[in-house]
DNA sequence: GTCTATATTTGGATAGAC
DNA sequence: GTCTATCCAAATATAGAC
């Protein structure tokens, strides 16, 4: 079972996602392609236990984390470590971050699993005071941003990574003042807003 | 061949970029399946047309754009362009910006128009004072995150595309401080760096 | 350019014996 | 749980007449 996931992701990394097969896959592991039915009722739930096994590693890795004191100083390492976490494993980038798979849609046990991954990353925010739920959706966001460009355009390079301190430095300044600063500029009362 | 294109859309729209078939889109148009290859070669080179059509879109709605004449605002105003640009088909983001269907590559003339795209925001930074290249490349991977974490977890809302202003505000500070500020902290040379 | 007819491949999934 | 055998559906693509 261990050996049919990780050779299913050995084929995702060489066809793409979607150019799993279950014939091919059985040969991988030396069964016939009808016997992948008795560990799986449908090549969606296939995609469904990589998908938790995707977001258990990053879940047990980010518990592995050995963490700077400092408050500031730890979020940035978290954020590296995301970034080098989806470029690692491009394909598992994609099951993961992107819904590239229609037919399939994770089941409520995979999204648990994926939402103790996004509560770790919320403790590390707040201990850096970012209490403002908005600084998860962007954070996420950003890190999502730098991760895809950087495997669409350059994968296994540093021309996008290299910004992530940076990034992570202003989006939480920028959170900062949005909290204590002037009233949230809103989108009408800013200048120059007007589209087309 | 105009209404191939348009049928095309729906029903990627419908089925997603991949489940678009031959068979379906011929009768859409009125057409027996064979008869599409009066019109592609291949499905790819069907996507190709398609990739090729949204980024004319794009490039379209960017000059018609009515620019406010203070830069900074101009940029905001062209990112939130963008933004809206890809909630608005999210398939059109798809294949534009994620490199979702691994049987195809953009081909030389399509990255042509792809380029102009790029060459416009370009444009927009360099007159807000964005010069150094690294600009571009941090407003792409920030805009494209927002775009589709918007599109992956609230499609028509505006829970993060309401922060687009701030994002471009982010980058802008990034670049600045890179710029002027002391000679560019190296991962090696800040406070607690070491990963796990 | 458009048609009919068909080739060819390849999927995922099921039945039923062992 | 695993096998053999098979089904069924769907897809892209080609041949050749009109």
């Amino acid at each position: 079972m261990e050996q049919i996931l990780a050779a299913a992701w050995e084929l995702a990394r060489r066809d793409g996602l979607g150019g799993v097969s279950l014939r091919e896959l059985a040969d991988r592991v030396d069964l016939r392609q009808p016997s992948l039915y008795s560990y799986f009722p449908s090549k969606a739930e296939l995609y469904d236990a990589m998908f938790a096994q995707g977001f258990q590693e990053l879940v047990e890795e980010r518990e592995r984390l050995v963490l700077d004191p400092d408050p500031t100083a730890a979020l940035r390492q978290g954020c590296r470590h995301f970034i080098e976490f989806c470029t690692r494993d491009p394909v598992r980038y994609q099951l993961l971050f992107q819904h590239s798979i229609p037919q399939f849609s994770p089941s409520e046990r995979s999204m648990q699993i994926s939402r103790r991954a996004l509560t770790i990353l919320e403790g590390w925010l707040v201990r850096a005071g970012v209490t403002d739920p908005a600084g998860l959706d962007l954070m996420r966001a950003m890190l999502l941003g730098v991760a895809g460009e950087q495997i669409a355009n350059e994968p296994g390079g540093q021309r996008w990574v290299q910004y992530t301190d940076d990034l992570v430095d202003v989006v939480v300044e920028v959170l900062r003042r949005r909290r204590s600063g002037p009233p949230a500029r809103s989108r009408a009362s800013r200048k120059g807003t007007t589209n087309a």
